[in-house]
DNA sequence: CGTAAGATGAAG
DNA sequence: TTCATCTTACGG
């Protein structure tokens, strides 16, 4: 997919529309890509700012491999590494609209709203059923898998804000999302 | 080594 | 607004 060799700022907005997808023995879950970040080499929100280490290792992955973290202890967020072997950047995906399998992720969330199911990084990777071992694999491969949009999102359907959640480079535009869309995450 | 902060979420 | 919960990165 040449997509995601684009410079990670174009790969956040441009992945916007894809729709997400895993299956396993439960069944099969899918999302469209509603909300994403950037994190840049030289961003000091991003894990990959200072140096290479065993964690942010797939940031510096081929363009397409999975990089999966645990934050506050216990949830885990889904990140694409973009761009070139070597280059620590990636998008996170914040917020899905669920499509398929709804009753499946209101199993795994706990709720029956469905504006609640994936509307936060933490949220749709456990609807999703991302999982830790996931980490370093490839978006390119048959497990977790995107596929584009039917129609291209023109750029005016686009919104491009700061960054949720962070406090180094808070200033930074880096956050974009569907414009009117009611799945996105919260402040 | 010790420890503070962190790309969050749910409840009060 | 608070708390749950724990890994990582950095300072001593």
């Amino acid at each position: 997919m040449d997509l995601l060799n684009l410079d990670t700022l174009s790969v956040a907005k441009q992945l916007l529309g894809y729709t997400l997808i895993h299956e396993n023995e439960e069944g099969i879950t899918s999302g469209i890509i509603v909300e994403t970040e950037a994190y840049l080499q030289d961003d000091p929100a991003c894990h990959a700012y200072r140096k290479k280490s065993e964690r942010n290792a797939p940031m510096f992955g081929e363009a397409g491999t999975i990089y999966v973290y645990q934050i506050y202890g216990m949830h885990f967020c889904v990140n694409i590494s973009t761009n070139q072997k070597d280059i620590g950047e990636a998008v996170l995906i914040r917020a899905l609209e669920p499509v398929d399998g709804i009753e499946l992720m209101k199993e795994r969330r706990k709720t029956d709203v469905v504006k609640n199911l994936c509307s936060g990084p933490g949220k749709l990777v456990q609807a999703m059923a991302i999982h830790k071992g996931m980490n370093n694999w490839s978006i390119l491969g048959n497990d977790l898998k995107i596929i584009p949009p039917k129609i291209e999102i023109p750029e005016n359907e686009i919104i491009t804000t700061t960054r949720i959640g962070i406090t180094q480079g808070a200033d930074l535009p880096y956050r974009f999302y569907l414009k009117g869309n009611k799945y996105i995450s919260k402040r």
